[in-house]
DNA sequence: AAGCCGGGGGA
DNA sequence: TCCCCAGGCTT
């Protein structure tokens, strides 16, 4: 069995990607500028792509070294303001995490990000995949990953069976992964194998005529790209309603409250919610404060998650008097769930 | 092993 | 509507 490694590189040298904000600038072959790499943008970057696409990051990515330019910096930030700035990008505990690890590196590795692979997996927020491509992009060490786009290719590569739920799927494509991983220009490689994955050997419509490693792959060999990787079982998702209720003072402000650390939304900032049922709504908003009126029921929202459905029916409630703390709509200082983003900014 | 954790974009 | 994305943590 021969590497991809060899024509993805080349490939890599000519149609990669080069010049995302995180990234340090490429300097082989064809040589310019330098500019080395940051592993602190490194880092954030990983953390911000867990899951999410890259056209969703770079934004956040860009604004979040704006308030955040280094590690010390977030480390001394307040973690509501980390939230603020990741809002809307989901997978809170990253934020959570990002904070925490940032203080553990000020506190216990003297401000420095760990080199070892070991103590980088130690880290909150950081697994396998995630630490292996930190330290081979940022130092060019000899570490597989395993994410979306890698999986995807090996499968293909390789025709897996199964999906990569299930155990025995994940520990072949991680063999896999090591195998096919070069010690020399491990960083290029990684960022090669998510380029192709993520340009080329895409979820639908591939583009096999274009890629280099296509004498090496099975899937095309045999025209069975369509087959792998092999579907996720589908489950059903359940859904449920909730009501939020939007208390709105005199001043035009709001009322929000912190959510708990766990569930769903954790540590972000909220409405108050109840089930939405007439009764109940009613009952909740008179025990809020006395002097409240239910103004009128807003359009009610559909909002998905990874494993359940959310119905929500915004109230809007006024109060006249300011007994609980209410919130300024400009410039929130911290982190609201998507829904209740746009709930604000339907308000009049 | 399975569930939990967001939001968005593509098909 | 369904799928999945530079996954990791908890149970």
């Amino acid at each position: 069995m021969n590497s991809i490694s060899k024509p993805l590189l080349q490939w890599f040298d000519q149609f990669g990607r080069h010049s995302l904000p995180w990234q340090a600038t490429y300097s082989s072959p064809r040589g310019g500028q330098s500019k080395p790499a940051n592993i602190y943008h490194i880092w954030l970057s990983e953390i911000m792509l867990q899951q999410t696409q890259v056209s969703t990051v770079i934004d956040y990515f860009n604004n979040f070294i704006q308030y955040f330019p280094t590690l010390k910096s977030l480390a001394k930030a307040e973690e509501d303001a980390v939230l603020a700035q990741w809002a809307g990008l989901g997978y809170y505990a990253r934020a959570r995490n990002l904070h925490k690890t940032a203080q553990i590196i000020t506190e216990k590795h003297q401000g420095r990000f760990p080199k070892e692979f070991e103590q980088v997996l130690d880290l909150p927020g950081i697994g396998r995949s995630t630490a292996g491509a930190i330290l081979a992009l940022s130092f060019n060490q000899n570490h597989a990953i395993l994410d979306g786009n890698v999986k995807r290719v090996l499968a293909r590569v390789h025709q897996v069976k199964g999906h990569y739920s299930q155990a025995e799927t994940l520990n072949k494509l991680w063999q896999l992964a090591e195998f096919h991983t070069p010690n020399n220009r491990t960083n290029h490689y990684t960022q090669a194998i998510m380029d192709l994955g993520a340009t080329l050997c895409k979820r639908s419509k591939p583009e096999c005529e274009r890629c280099p490693i296509q004498q090496g792959c099975q899937a095309y060999q045999n025209n069975t790209q369509g087959k792998y990787p092999n579907p996720k079982p589908k489950k059903n998702k359940p859904t449920r309603s909730i009501a939020m209720l939007v208390y709105r003072n005199t001043l035009g402000e709001i009322y929000l409250e912190k959510r708990p650390e766990k569930g769903i939304w954790g540590s972000l900032w909220s409405f108050k919610e109840c089930t939405d049922d007439r009764q109940t709504i009613e009952q909740v908003v008179k025990k809020f404060s006395p002097d409240t009126r239910i103004e009128r029921y807003l359009a009610p929202i559909k909002h998905s998650f990874t494993h359940y459905h959310l119905n929500i029916r915004p109230v809007l409630v006024t109060c006249s008097t300011n007994v609980k703390k209410f919130y300024s709509i400009a410039n929130l200082k911290v982190g609201v769930p998507a829904p209740v983003k746009n709930i604000i900014a339907q308000l009049d």
